[in-house]
DNA sequence: CTAGTTATCGACAAAACTGTTAATAAGACT
DNA sequence: AGTCTTATTAACAGTTTTGTCGATAACTAG
C-alpha cells in the first residue's frame, strides 16, 4: 500500500470563492463541450474540477444556480467578443463589410453557436443581454446601409429600400453564422467540402457575393 | 364518488406494439417540443401517453433507448420530408430555385432545427442516415450546378467552377436554413424585422440573390 | 373452448442526483 | 501566538429517475 493505514486527512486546497468559482465555471464549460447539456450535473463537474459536490452547492447554491451562473458567463463572453469587434467600427470604410464578418466569426464560433442553440432548447431567456445585443445590431444597420448605398453606385436608392436591404443582409449574415457554428463541420461533410473551403474558401465567396 | 369503493382493477387497453411504440414516441415528441430535451423522462412521457412507465421500458428497453429511438423517428421523417421534395425534382426547370427553398423550408421547420440543435448538443449520432443525406445532398448538386450553368447565362462557366458554386451555395442554404430554423425568431427580433419579413420577404430576397 | 403469447400494470428495488449538516482546516487579521 | 472567517469535506438524508419482477388481462391461434 502507498497511503497509510490510519488514512492521513488529506491536505485541501484552499482557494478565494472567486478563483473557486472559476474553476468550477471552467469545469462545467468543458464538461457541456464534451458531452452537452445532459452532463451538467454537479458531481461529474466536481470530479472534473477536483472538489466535492458539496463545494459546487456552497458556491452556487443549487445544481440550477451552476447552469443559470455558467449561461450568464458564456451571454456575457459572446457580447464582450462581438462588442471588441464593434469598437473598431470607426476603422473601416464605407463599403468595407469587414466587421460584419468578425461579427460572423464570433458567432459562428463553436461554443458560442452551442450557447446559443443550448438556450433555445431549454427555452433559456438570453433577455439579459437582449439589450446590448440589439443597440449592436442597430450600430451596424447603419454601417450596412451605407454599404449598401455605396454598392449601388450611381443608381439613385431610397434609403428606405437600402435599410430593408441591410436588414436582410444583417439576418441573413446572422443566421448563417448561427447555423455554421452548430452544423457546419456535419454540413460541410455531406455537401463535400474541405475543411479549407468551408471556412475561408466559403466566406470569401459570400462576402463576394453580399453586396453584388 | 364516480368509482367504486373497491376500485375496479381498472380495464386495459392492449395495443399491437407498433402502435404502442408510435403512441409512446407520438407523447415524447409532444414532450420534447413542450419543454425541451430535460422533459425527456419516462415518467412524465408515460403519463401523456396514459400507460405506466414500465410499459416504456417493456418497449423500448431503457430510457435512453426511448431517447434514440424518438430521435432515430425523427431523422427518418427528416429525410423522407427531403426526399418528397427531391422527388418533384424532374418538374423544374434550369435556373428554377423552387426545390432549394423547399429544402430549406424543411430544415428550417422548427422542429427539424431543434432536432438538429439537440443532435449536435449531446453529440448524437446522424449517422444511420447519413449515408442516405449524403446521397440526397448529391442528387440536389447536380441540379444546383444546372441552375448555376444556367444563371450563368452566356457566359462561359467550367464545369469545376460552377461546381464548386454549387457546393457553397447547397452549403450557404443548408446552413441559413439551421439558424434560421434555430434562431430565427430571436434574431428577426433583433435585426428589427416582423415576422412576414422574416419569412416570406426574406426568403424571396434571398432566392432572388442567390444566382445573380 | 383451451392454451399460449405478450402488452400492461403495480409494487418494490436500485441507482442517480440533489440538498443538508456538522466538523475541519486553511488562511487572514489582530 | 490566538481568533475569526469561510472554503472544504464527509456522511447522511431526500427526492427523482430508472430499472426489475411477478401477476394479470387482452388478444390470437389451435
Amino acid at each position: 500500500m502507498t497511503t497509510s493505514p490510519k488514512s492521513a486527512p488529506a491536505k485541501r486546497v484552499r482557494r478565494s470563492a472567486a478563483q473557486a468559482r472559476a474553476l468550477i465555471l471552467s469545469s462545467a464549460q468543458t464538461r457541456l463541450a464534451d458531452v452537452g447539456p445532459e452532463g451538467l450535473q454537479i458531481k461529474e463537474i466536481a470530479a472534473i474540477a477536483g472538489v466535492t459536490h458539496s463545494t459546487i452547492l456552497h458556491h452556487f447554491g443549487s445544481a440550477e444556480g451552476l447552469r443559470t451562473a455558467l449561461a450568464e458567463q458564456m451571454v456575457e463572453k459572446l457580447l464582450g467578443d462581438i462588442l471588441a469587434v464593434m469598437d473598431q467600427r470607426e476603422t473601416m470604410d464605407p463599403g468595407d463589410h469587414t466587421i460584419l464578418f468578425r461579427v460572423f466569426e464570433v458567432l459562428s464560433d463553436d461554443g458560442n453557436a452551442r450557447l446559443l442553440a443550448w438556450s433555445m432548447l431549454k427555452g433559456t431567456n438570453l433577455e439579459q443581454g437582449q439589450d446590448t445585443l440589439k443597440g449592436l445590431f442597430d450600430q451596424l444597420l447603419v454601417g450596412v446601409v451605407d454599404a449598401v448605398k455605396a454598392s449601388a453606385g450611381d443608381m439613385v436608392v431610397k434609403d428606405s429600400v437600402a435599410e430593408r436591404q441591410a436588414r436582410f443582409i444583417i439576418y441573413l449574415v446572422a443566421s448563417t453564422a448561427v447555423g455554421d457554428g452548430i452544423a457546419g463541420g456535419y454540413l460541410a461533410q455531406l455537401v463535400g467540402l474541405d475543411s479549407d473551403d468551408a471556412t475561408s474558401g466559403f466566406r470569401d465567396w459570400f462576402a463576394g457575393r453580399l453586396f453584388s
